[in-house]
This record gives structure tokens, C-alpha cells and sequence, in this order.
DNA sequence: GTCTATACCTTGATAGAC
DNA sequence: GTCTATCAAGGTATAGAC
């Protein structure tokens, strides 16, 4: 593997654990085992290499989602998928591999950063807003909700989910949440 | 205002608005207008300024919601005031006053930080169930759902709205995802 | 309680040789 | 592309006088 990539691979481990701005190119070049002359010959600036990780997140993410929501099988119907992402959450304590980069103000400063970061998230958004057009289409959603509301308030409870986690340093109270949100989405029990 | 007041009241706004880790003592001094040897003799450790502050945001979000759910009026359904809470969202791109410091690994890291912390999502959690009760018990809320995951499933709507706000850079995103949280607790529409 | 001086470390690079 | 040397600034305090 080139030093580029091991650099990059390195870097997407340490912002996901450690933030963005709290991990220092030090720590890349430890991590990775790259020199310093190495990693600044591909990455001039961090931020150049936080504009790559971001966007490489966003891409497997986005990839991931497609691909658990297809495994689901061709009986699975809008709200099975819906449920597929919204346990995507599975890994709470470590955050979203995107969302902790959307409270690092240093992120929300570098206008490039700031843009990758707001592509991936629109980028999940109209995943998951077909996905509720879908479910209305079969039946297993009910057909007065907005689809771009309903997407937008279903990833807010999987990033709010990663929060409510790592603040009670709790896994089940991702996993409490997300069963709230599945029984908001389905049709009231009778009673 | 003694020195020690000021520190804090700096600290709060600071630590909000660039987050924990990456605001300095030095920063804090700067906009408090208190001296270095006072700032540490008042808080020997960033940590205990931290903590202090953390306390503080929780204390005062907790005494707002229950304001703000009180100012809706005795004719008031709970469900009337879970959408009050939905709307703490308002000024979503500043971010959530203790949600920022849940992402910060330097507060994950710090056992009395992240106790802290804990403390202040389980006291409004406790206030929000007791809520989604109430709304149970005047009927504008399904009886069928579970108050705790009810409860966890707003809370992260309202926290992932504060990221979802951020990363897109726009407010809409947040008020169009409480929208869609407030729709899923309605009644279905007919049709 | 508050002041100034000091200290040691990390950050985010840049310079110039190979 | 990679190496080592270097650097100015800032981070997180501690020491000791007033």
C-alpha cells in the first residue's frame, strides 16, 4: 500500500475515535508509520486531508446503507429498510463516522471541509427520503407523511442516537431510541 | 460579578460555541478579563471549569423546557409539549449546549467530565417520559408506545437535529426534521 | 485572590538535502 | 517521494511574590 493511502486509512481511524481537530498530523504519521516529509508532500494542509476522509466516509456510508437495505431481500418492504438504517446505529459509543465531524468547529471554519460534510449528509438524505416514497408506494408507510420530513426527523434520531450513547457511555440507550422511532412508524397497536 | 462568575459565564459561551477541547484557558482568560493566577486558583484543572459548566447547561436547559412547557397553558396536551421541546431546535446551528460536549473525546475521556454529562441527558430524559405520560394519560399520544423509547426517540430527534442543522449549515434542516417528528406523533391524517 | 514570570510540550507547518 | 532539522505560536499548567 502507498504511503497516501496509509495515511488516509490512518486518518479516518483517528478522526472517527479522537475528532477531527483534536487529532493532531502527528498522530497520523505515528499511526500510519509515514514520515513527516511524506505526509506533508500529499497533504499541504490537514484540512486537505480532512476534506478526503470526509468524503471517503460519506461514500462507504452511503454504500453500506445500499448494500444492508438490498440484503434485506426483494420481500423486505420501505419501512423494513427504513429499520435497516435506522440500526445502522449498532456501534453507537464509537459516534457516526460523519456526524462527529458536523460539532468540531474547526470542521464548520474551512468552508471546503464544511461543504464535503454537508454533500455526504444531503447524499444520505435522498437515500433515505426515496426510501420513505418507497414505503408510502408499498403500503407499510402511512401515505400522509411528508417523505422529506420523515427522512429528515430519521436521521436525526440515528445521529441524535450516537449523542444520547456516547453521553450516558450506553449502547441501549441508542438501541431504546431507535425502538422508539420503529414504533412511530408503525401503525398503532390496537387499544 | 466576582472573578470566578465571570470565568464561568465565559467558559459557558465558549465552550458552546467552539467546544471543549478546543477552547483554551488562555481563551477563557482573554474574553473573562480574569488574570492566570486567578483563573487557577479558582479552577486548578480545565476539567473542574468543565464540570462546573456542564453542570451549569444542564440545570439551566432543564429549568427552561420546564418554563417553556408551563408558558404553553394549563389547556395544553402533552403532546403540546413535547412539540415545545421539538422547537428548542430553534437555534439549532449554534448547537445544543450539552450535546457538543458529547462528541468530544476529551470529555469522554475525563470520568468526572462524562458523569457530568450523563447526568444532565438523564434529567431531562426523566422530564420528557414523564411528559410523553402525561400525553398518554390525556390522549394525545397513542397509549401503545413505550414512554422511556418514546421519550429517547424525541431526544434524539431534537439532538440529531442540532448536527443535521450544522452540517448542512442551514437551520431549515433542523425545523424541517422536527416537522417530521411532530407528523409521526399526530394522529395519521385521513386518506 | 491576584499578579508576573517561567516551563515544558504539542501543533501545524516550512526548508532544504537526498 | 521521503528524510531530518527547525520554527513560531499556542496549550496547560506551576512558582513565588504581593
Amino acid at each position: 500500500m502507498d504511503s497516501r493511502q496509509k495515511i488516509v486509512d490512518s486518518a479516518k481511524q483517528m478522526f472517527w475515535r479522537h475528532g477531527y481537530s483534536t487529532t493532531s498530523p502527528r498522530q497520523v504519521m505515528a499511526d500510519s508509520g509515514v514520515g513527516q516529509g511524506s505526509f506533508y508532500h500529499h497533504f499541504p494542509a490537514k484540512s486537505d486531508l480532512g476534506r478526503e476522509v470526509v468524503d471517503a466516509n460519506g461514500r462507504e456510508l452511503l454504500d453500506g446503507f445500499r448494500a444492508d437495505m438490498a440484503a434485506a431481500g426483494t420481500g423486505a418492504t420501505g419501512r423494513d429498510r427504513l429499520a435497516v438504517f435506522l440500526k445502522s446505529t449498532g456501534d453507537a459509543l464509537a459516534g457516526c463516522r460523519i456526524g462527529g465531524f458536523a460539532y468540531d468547529a474547526g470542521v464548520i471554519a474551512e468552508p471546503t471541509l464544511h461543504a464535503a460534510l454537508g454533500s455526504a449528509f444531503a447524499n444520505v438524505a435522498e437515500l433515505i427520503e426515496q426510501t420513505v416514497r418507497e414505503g408510502q408506494a408499498d403500503g407499510s408507510l402511512r401515505a400522509d407523511l411528508d417523505p422529506a420530513a420523515t427522512a429528515a426527523a430519521l436521521m436525526s434520531v440515528v445521529e441524535g442516537a450516537f449523542v444520547l450513547a456516547r453521553a450516558s457511555g450506553s449502547q441501549s440507550t441508542a438501541d431504546t431510541a431507535v425502538a422508539g422511532a420503529l414504533a412511530l412508524l408503525a401503525p398503532p397497536a390496537a387499544g
